[in-house]
DNA sequence: GTATAACTACGAAGTGCTACGTAGTTTGCC
DNA sequence: GGCAAACTACGTAGCACTTCGTAGTTATAC
């Protein structure tokens, strides 16, 4: 059983920062900075500050040998995108993992090839769990 | 099709009331402090507050012929959660369902009985789907 | 009828998030 | 060496969310 962690949620803009992050592996806050500009233009001394902030909660670590910083991010993409899911499935679908799913199928984004994945997934799943 | 609904997100303090609406239909504010108190502590006028913030914000409607004014959601459930998982997709999962799907089973809280149960729903997203 | 309780409206404080500007320091270039 | 550019640290403003207190009004109970 993996340890629980308890560090806390990444907001909207931090999440932002630890895809960047995640996709690069390692980077400086120019290029963080870059990548969120490509986006949506944005000053540099927030995405610093912002990654200063993710510093001290712990979402990211930082090697401070340079002068120029390198981060990267401490918290995997998958741990991340599980505790958003089960946050959303306790405050909006009542507990009920299911509920969200259902939730998820009919938003109508979903594609018939998407759908025939996820059934293979839910095979797997269930292969496993048994 | 129906109407792109255009209303703003109900934050977490406001999906626990729309939670409670949605179980009774129609609530005075006093029914909906008591429903909350009995998950947690808070203040009357706190209660009070918030569902007058979402009325202003259009997220409830009330009848106030009486001095007692009764409340109903005026979004549905369906909706609501379908706006949430669609920003969590967007926001976290880069705009993959499926992906969001694949970690909440991954969650380890879903139980076989759920996972048959999802199985089913997708059948039955497929064929109404083509 | 007067006091108590319940109800609405309003204001405001405390907190967290986001966004920048400024200051101070180091590097790199002429 | 001296100037410009890049970098970090810090303070802070603006906004939204949550929470509660106070004030004023209406119903209720004795």
């Amino acid at each position: 059983m993996p340890p629980r962690k308890s560090s806390s949620q990444p907001t909207e803009a931090e999440l932002e920062i630890l895809h960047i992050l995640w996709a690069k592996g390692s980077a400086t806050v120019r290029d963080v900075f870059d990548a969120m500009n490509e986006r949506k233009a944005t000053g540099y001394t927030t995405a610093l500050k912002l990654m200063q902030i993710m510093f001290e909660k712990g979402l990211v670590i930082r090697d401070e040998s340079e002068r120029t910083h390198k981060y990267a991010a401490a918290v995997t993409r998958n741990d991340t995108q599980a505790s958003i899911v089960e946050s959303v499935i306790d405050k909006a679908f009542g507990g009920s993992a299911h509920a969200l799913v259902m939730s998820a199928l009919g938003s109508g984004k979903t594609t018939d090839d998407e759908l025939a994945k996820i059934q293979a997934l839910i095979e797997a799943a269930r292969r496993q769990q048994k």
